[in-house]
DNA sequence: ATGGCAGAAGCATTCTGA
C-alpha cells in the first residue's frame, strides 16, 4: 500500500501535476496540504475520476487539507475535537484549517499542515508551539496504543541539524528551534517513528526548497516533510522515499511529495468503487 | 536587516508562506 504526502501549494494551480504524479506512482491514500480554496471550488470530481474517495477541509485562499483514498474512509474528524480542553479552545485551534483525520482500510490516517511560525519571537511562533501542544492532547485522546498509525504532512520542523542544508546558518532559528523540537517530541512521545530515517542515515535529503534565490538548482534545501508510523507498523514498512523530481517541474510547489510503501493486507470489500456515497460526510 | 519568489483575492496592491 502507497502513502503519500505533499504541500501542493494550491490544489487547483498544482492540479495537472498532481494528476500526472498519480498516474505516474498511483499512491492508495495521497494527503495534501496547502490546498487553498474553499471546500465549495474544491475539485472534488476530478480526482473522483481518477478513482479517488475524498474528504476535504479547507478556506479561502490559506492552509486548507485533504485525503484521496482509494478505500473508503471512516471516523472522518475534520479539525480538533478534543473534548478535554474544552470546546472554545478547540474553537480556537479549528479557525485555521490544517487537521483531518480518518480511518482508512485498517490504518488511522492523521494528516496535519502544522504553522510556520514566522519567526521565533513572533505571535505566530506562539501559535505554532500551542498548535503542537493543542495536537498532542489530540493525539492522546484519539490514538490507542495497538492502532495502526500514519501521521503525516507538512511539520514546518527539521527534527535534526542534518536536516537542514546549512545547520551552522539555521539551527536554533525558525523550524529549527529547541522549542518547536521539544513540541514535536511532546506529540510523538516516542510513539512514533520518522519513515524515512529507516532507510537513511544520512544528511543532504530535503522536501522542501524555497523558491526564492534559486534554492532548488543550488540544493539549498530543507526536509520539513515528513510520515510517521506507529511503531506496530515499522516491521511492515518497505521504503520511504522523497519523490523530489516533482520540485522539477514547470512552476512546482516548494515541496516535494514524500511516499512510502507499507505491507497492509487490503480489504478489498472495502474498495472504493465510485458509485459508493458512504465516504460522504 | 531586507528582499528574493509564488499564490489568492481581485484589479493595485496586500497578505501569507518558510
Amino acid at each position: 500500500m502507497l502513502i503519500a504526502t505533499w504541500n501542493v501549494n494550491s490544489v487547483r494551480t498544482r492540479l495537472s501535476q498532481i494528476t500526472n504524479w498519480i498516474n505516474e506512482v498511483n499512491p492508495d491514500i495521497l494527503c495534501l496540504q496547502e490546498t487553498k480554496v474553499r471546500d465549495d471550488a474544491f475539485p472534488l470530481s476530478h480526482f473522483e475520476e481518477l478513482g479517488y474517495a475524498v474528504i476535504i477541509h479547507g478556506q479561502k485562499s490559506y492552509n486548507g487539507v485533504a485525503i484521496l483514498s482509494k478505500f473508503k474512509f471512516e471516523n472522518v474528524n475534520k479539525g480538533f475535537i478534543n473534548e478535554n480542553e474544552g470546546g472554545d479552545i478547540s474553537k480556537k485551534f479549528n479557525e485555521q484549517k490544517r487537521l483531518i483525520s480518518a480511518d482508512i482500510n485498517g490504518l488511522k490516517i492523521i494528516n496535519v499542515y502544522v504553522p510556520n511560525g514566522s519567526s521565533i519571537d513572533s505571535d505566530k511562533f506562539d501559535y505554532k508551539i500551542k498548535w503542537l501542544n493543542h495536537l498532542s492532547a489530540f493525539l492522546d485522546e484519539q490514538v490507542n496504543d495497538d492502532d495502526l498509525v500514519c501521521f503525516l504532512g507538512d511539520f514546518n520542523i527539521a527534527p535534526n541539524a542534518i536536516d537542514i542544508h546549512a545547520p551552522q546558518k539555521y539551527e536554533g532559528g525558525i523550524m529549527a528551534s529547541k522549542m518547536e523540537r521539544e513540541a514535536l517530541n511532546n506529540v510523538l512521545k516516542g510513539r512514533f517513528i520518522d519513515s524515512f530515517r529507516i532507510f537513511e542515515k544520512n544528511t543532504g535529503h530535503w522536501s522542501w526548497w524555497d523558491y526564492r534565490n534559486n534554492a532548488y538548482e543550488l540544493n539549498k534545501g530543507w526536509r520539513i516533510d515528513h510520515i510517521y508510523i506507529s511503531k506496530n507498523l515499522s516491521s511492515k514498512l518497505k521504503s520511504c522515499v522523497i519523490e523530489r523530481s516533482q520540485r522539477e517541474n514547470i512552476q512546482p510547489s516548494d515541496h516535494a511529495p514524500v511516499l512510502i510503501n507499507i505491507e497492509i493486507d487490503n480489504q478489498n470489500e472495502d474498495y472504493f468503487d465510485g458509485d459508493d456515497d458512504l465516504f460522504e460526510i
